[in-house]
DNA sequence: CTGAAAGCGCTTACAG
DNA sequence: CTGAAAGCGCTTACAG
């Protein structure tokens, strides 16, 4: 039963079949307003005869509040990428927030983008594997709009930011790998102003010198499978090629499994140990089975999140950065040490009696 | 040289130190708007001192047009989903459209979603692998809001929608298989109530049995890896295991492909030929090698950007069915018949000279 | 609890 | 080309 008048329906319109005025209307809709149950009900049944459905869009403009959020992603080959947005939206969604999805450039410019999100007034910001130039932080801490770096840190503490503890983990990829006594080293770099590839690279180099490790080969793969596929390419062909190969991050390793075996018909983890970072889904899948640090999806988001609402209620907002702890994830593609992996929830961990 | 003003800064604002009235600064940000050159450098000036956006949401109330796209998706496990993804936000962003992301229920109820969506006031949908209630459609058509289904189709031509021509596809995979001299077929069927899986279904089940092939075996893979690694399992201990199986869409066939490797130590293809449906990323990973059929991500979204964009521009909305051309891509996971597969552009595709 | 009214930040006829 | 003004569809003090 519904009225053919043009454009969607308006409270107004809602009013006039009820009987009730516009005001009333809104605030049936306005959860905790105060309308009686028979007014409510009136409204509610003309409502339901019209079809109507308030309007996100007036209601924001005089709230000052969108109840939408702006995400910037890149990397949707990169499956950690969609898990992390699928599970944004969903959980966005349950608190009656919007996600707007904004792609990230190949060159790392968000500025033509950061307008757009702007022009929105979005309630908060974030920004999964990009990064944000001072000014533009500065300039939403001023405007009051939270934003959270997701995967990805910023040294001056202007921005918010959800990460796991790269550095950590990648020295305990380092021990494990030195424990499964390998001899040769490499690790293939992310690109290299990510703050999460410094920070994976440091811990697997830093901890591999204090054990008196020189010799450790850095190529960069850039988080690009082709570029990926010759760094790694060149370090099979060279004279000593690597038996430990630390990625930084799973997309990668498993495009350096994929040249190891099918290019140089090398054995894993015979010939070579691979180890990656994300633990993300196809890392689980039988033909590679890599062993790799995790970046729990979940937490991580639930701790976004978490981030986002509580600056979005106050009025100040304090930069935080949270840091979610993983696990090494304990697959096939690395060769096991003796000692120091334990079984869990049916997955096997590294979890040795002390890390440095 | 920013002011510090509580809120963001509104046209008003700007007009008050550019010297001029309110009007003419709207006039300044709308392109076409009449304006002189002198009075839209003013209005600039006084804009970049004070930081102004215009504010879309305000804009979109009295133009009655959000520039907003609401797309709904599921299965982001499945990367033909994240890519396409990626591909309608880069597609909107140029044509200065937005994207509102829905995440489907798990049991394909959108009419919550929906209700959401329509109170953003949406300029038009995309429902990516999942379906509408034919009152939603109409619904919409009524309401002038454009809906694309994506991969899905419906049947009685109330909505619009963007697919590969399945049943097609399904049947040269048959005769692929067949021109290989498979003799034991299997389909690995996605949820049945998907229009896609049963053109796919028809099309492989009709062609064979044409050919006078009477026992397919057609089991429940319902797009899910778990279901579909319990249903491989079957198959492969049944006493006649099949040796040629098309699955529903890559990721199942993946999925079959590392049970009949690693749960049955299978050889592919020379135990059993896998044959997928998409060509989406891993399905080109070495260790895969998938041969599938193609479903060109770039092209589908263009054909439904262009939908979108045209029945926005029009009046009265004509629904259309958009089909676009694939491939069938020949890798190593299929035993290759005798003759039929051509080499192009670096790839290999199967066209034998006649297919029925 | 209810309604009239102001106002959110814009766009866009309208008159000049 | 420009400005004053109405209006987009709501929310929310305010007065009753």
């Amino acid at each position: 039963m519904k009225r053919k008048t043009f454009g969607p329906v308006t409270s107004q319109q809602v009013a006039q079949i009820a009987g009730v005025s516009q005001s009333a209307v809104s605030r049936t809709f306005t959860p905790g307003a105060s309308i009686s149950p028979a007014t409510r009900e009136k409204v509610l049944k003309a409502a339901r005869e019209l079809g109507y459905r308030p309007n996100a869009i007036a209601r924001s403009l005089n709230t000052a509040r969108s109840r939408i959020v702006g995400v910037v992603m890149s990397y949707f080959d990169n499956q950690f990428y969609p898990q992390v947005l699928e599970a944004l939206a969903q959980k966005l969604d349950e608190l009656n927030y919007h996600l707007l999805l904004f792609v990230g450039d190949r060159d790392g410019n968000v500025d033509r983008i950061f307008d757009q999100i702007m022009q929105y007034r979005v309630d908060g910001i974030v920004l999964a594997s990009v990064s944000l130039s001072i000014e533009l932080s500065e300039e939403c801490l001023a405007a009051g709009i939270p934003v959270v770096l997701f995967n990805r840190s910023e040294e001056n503490g202007v921005a918010s930011s959800v990460n796991t503890d790269n550095e950590a983990a990648a020295r305990q990829i380092a021990a494990f790998l030195l424990a499964g006594e390998h001899k040769r080293f490499a690790y293939i770099a992310g690109l290299s102003d990510s703050s999460v590839n410094q920070a994976r690279q440091n811990g697997f180099v830093n901890l591999l010198k204090q054990k008196g490790i020189e010799d450790i080969r850095v190529v960069q793969g850039d988080y690009d499978a082709k570029i990926t596929a010759r760094a790694a390419s060149k370090l099979f062909s060279s004279p000593q090629p690597p038996d430990a190969i630390f990625a930084a991050n799973d997309h990668m390793a498993l495009t350096v499994m994929d040249v190891a075996r099918y290019e140089f018909g090398l054995r894993i983890p015979e010939d070579v140990s691979v180890i990656g970072y994300d633990d993300t889904g196809p890392s689980g899948w039988p033909s590679y089975a890599l062993t790799s640090a995790s970046q729990p999806v979940d937490e991580m988001v639930s701790a976004t999140i978490a981030l986002l609402m509580k600056q979005i209620e106050s009025e100040s907002i304090e930069p935080e950065q949270v840091v979610v702890p993983g696990v090494l994830v304990v697959r096939h593609s690395a060769r096991r040490p003796r000692s120091g992996v334990v079984e869990k929830d049916g997955l096997s961990l590294f979890q040795p009696q002390e890390v440095e």
